[in-house]
This record gives structure tokens, sequence and C-alpha cells, in this order.
DNA sequence: GAACCGTGGAG
DNA sequence: TCTCCAAGGTT
């Protein structure tokens, strides 16, 4: 890795000087940051990194006031039902973040008497805390000394020293350029700062250069590489998959499943589907269930592969028990189906005959 | 290193 | 409609 120092086109005490004064003029107001120069509540600033990991600001926002309402302490969370946790969990997506919240919140309170580890090494040994939140964690609520990268910081850092290497092998070097800036005063406030560059001004595409504190020192703005940096490698192809979902009605309820604890939406409530591939293998109903195919599939995005899924009706005779064909589950009521993914909500909708709401989420289906 | 893991807003 | 990608972590 080359030089840190030299990588830099001035002194890490001006440029960080520099971007607290920055900060200092007109940062963000966030439920979850402290006030400048003090030290943040570690259970909060906890629950907001894991919430704002690969999520937006104004997604998070809406979700963190409400656990904060539903688990106000350390101690209440760790408590609390996986069930519940994960319902309101439901539509922020990457829901391992929340089964790992739970298990964080209980060795917390089980393995260090309800108190955060104080110091990076410690965070970073808890589950779902990974280099990033444990820096921040460590930063932003202990005032400790921590390199915060993310992503805002990998592309300031990848600009102030226009440095060309692609994503992520950046990363080390973005850390280390992190660590060198981090000044001994007021660590948290300068992990939130560098946040804050990139989210308002050095962002991804149009940064607003002239309002920038470093406008004056930025390599890749003297180079005109602004836009290529940092460098991100060609995007993969995403594949397609088709399958689908049964709305499985009885006395104006519905068969739910929990989906198995680990892969894709794991952990989460859902309405029993086939297998989702390629080529999916024809459905297979046990006699005498009615099948009432939709005109309507369910097409929905996820990181890796998109997906249209056929919502089929079924009405189970009186004496079926869905479990035998779906596995474990429970009927609730139609009206207080509640703590979907996005996906299944989707299934609802078009079930419901509510796709009108989801225009251009909806597709005729192929011939049944 | 690379694959896996959601969702929604912006342009 | 389509592409990009956001306060990443785990395996």
């Amino acid at each position: 890795m080359p030089d840190v120092l030299a990588a830099l086109p001035a002194a890490p005490a001006v440029l960080a000087a520099r971007l607290l004064a920055w900060y200092d003029a007109g940062h963000r107001a966030l439920p979850w940051r402290p006030e400048a120069g003090a030290l943040g509540d570690p259970y909060r600033v906890w629950l907001s990194e894991v919430m704002l990991q690969q999520t937006t600001v104004a997604a998070v926002i809406p979700y963190f006031e409400k656990f904060l309402a539903s688990w106000p302490t350390l101690a209440e969370l760790a408590a609390a039902e996986d069930a519940a946790v994960m319902a309101a969990w439901a539509g922020l997506g990457y829901y391992s973040r929340a089964r790992n919240l739970l298990a964080c919140a209980r060795a917390v309170a089980a393995e260090h008497g309800g108190r955060f580890p104080d110091t990076e090494e410690g965070l970073r040994a808890l589950p779902g805390v990974g280099p990033y939140t444990a820096a921040a964690v460590a930063a932003i609520a202990f005032g400790r000394r921590a390199a915060a990268v993310d992503g805002n910081v990998e592309r300031i850092l990848a600009r102030l020293t226009d440095d060309a290497t692609p994503l992520p092998a950046f990363k080390p070097a973005a850390r280390a350029l992190g660590l060198a800036l981090v000044p001994a005063e007021r660590p948290g406030d300068f992990a939130q700062a560098a946040i804050d560059l990139g989210a308002l001004v050095c962002r991804p595409r149009e940064p607003d250069c002239l309002l920038c504190p470093w406008r004056d020192v930025c390599r890749a703005r003297a180079a005109g590489t602004i836009s290529q940096r940092p460098l991100r490698p060609p995007k993969a192809e995403k594949p397609h998959r088709r399958g689908t979902a049964f709305w499985v009605e009885r006395d104006g309820c519905v068969w739910l499943v929990r989906r198995p604890a680990k892969g894709l939406l794991g952990g989460m409530a859902a309405f029993p589907c086939t297998e989702w591939s390629a080529d999916p293998p024809p459905a297979a109903l046990p006699p005498g269930w009615a099948a009432t195919p939709l005109n309507a599939t369910v097409r929905h995005v996820f990181t890796h592969f998109s997906l249209d899924l056929a919502v089929v009706k079924l009405s189970p005779p009186p004496q079926a028990d869905p479990a035998t064909a779906f596995g474990p589950g429970a009927w609730v009521p139609m009206e207080k189906i509640d703590g979907l993914p996005t996906v299944m909500e989707k299934v609802r909708a078009a079930a419901m005959g509510k796709n009108k709401t989801l225009r251009g989420d909806s597709v005729p289906s192929r011939t049944p």
C-alpha cells in the first residue's frame, strides 16, 4: 500500500480541522445524532448504524422511531420476541440485520451486563457489527479514535487522493487514509462530518465542489477525474427466476408460514411458495384443493436476481390441514396480516385485488 | 475474493 | 423503463 501521508494533499490536522468547521457550520440534525461536541447514546447509535447499513437515511428514520418507541432500551429489545422484531423490521430489507440485531442485544444483555463494549475490538465481536459499524459506534458513542469508513468516506477519500484503485480493492487504503485523518479530539463528530460531506456535497453524481471544504486541495477535482472516483467494477447481469405463491384462504383467514432462519427473507413471515428458480417445477396440489390462478404475476427485484411470482388462490377442503402441504404455519385473519416483507406485501395486494396500488409491479400472467 | 442478502428514491 | 446505489456484514 502506498504511503498514506504522501497520498494526502495536505496535513491530516488541516484536513480534519476544515472538515469539522464545515460540519459545525451546518450539519444535518438526525434523530440518533448527538449535539456537536457530545457523545451519542450507545443504544441509539448502534441501532441507527445497523439500520443505515446499505439503507438511506429517509428510509431509516420512521423505522428508528418505531423501534425506539417499541423498545426504548437495550434491555427491552433483548427481551422482545423474535417475531415481533422481524415484523417491525418488515419492509426495511436485509433481514439478517434484524436477526443479528436481536442476537447482539441479547449478547450485550447477557454477556456484557447490559452495556455495550466501549472499544472497537469489543464491538467488532458482536453479531451484525462489522469493521464500519464497530468504528462508528466506538467513535460516536465512546469518543474513540476509530476510522468509520463507509461508502461515503471511501468516495471522499478516493477523490481527495485521486486514487484509481477499483473497489473493493481500494477499501484497505481507504481505511488507512481514514484513520490517518481522524483527530484525537471529536472523533465522533469527525466520523459524522465525513459521512455528511459524502452524502450532501461529495455526492456520487453531480457533487457540489464549490461547497466543499477540501475543494482547493482535492486531487480528483484538479485532475478532472471526479466522476470516475471511486472506480467501480462493471455490474453483473441479474438472472431471472420464477415461482408460485399460494394464497390459502378459509373462513376469512389466510395461511402464513415462517421462512427458514437463514437465506433470503430468513425468519420472515410469508405465504407458502414453490421453489424460485429459472425453471421451477410445476406446482403440485393435494387432491380436492380448488385452485384459482389470478390474472396477475407479482414482479420483484432482489439484489442479485429478479422474480416473477404467479399468485394462486386455494380453497382447502374443510378437513384438510395446510401444514401437510405447506409446512407449519398459522391461520391469520385477512385484515390482520402484518409484518410482511415487501415481495409478500405485493402478493397480498394482488390476491386481495388491490394491485392498482402496485402499478408497474404486476404483469399479465403467462398461460397456466 | 466473491457471492449472497432488500428496498426505494433519484435522475 | 432503466440504471445506479445507499452509514455493510456474513459466509
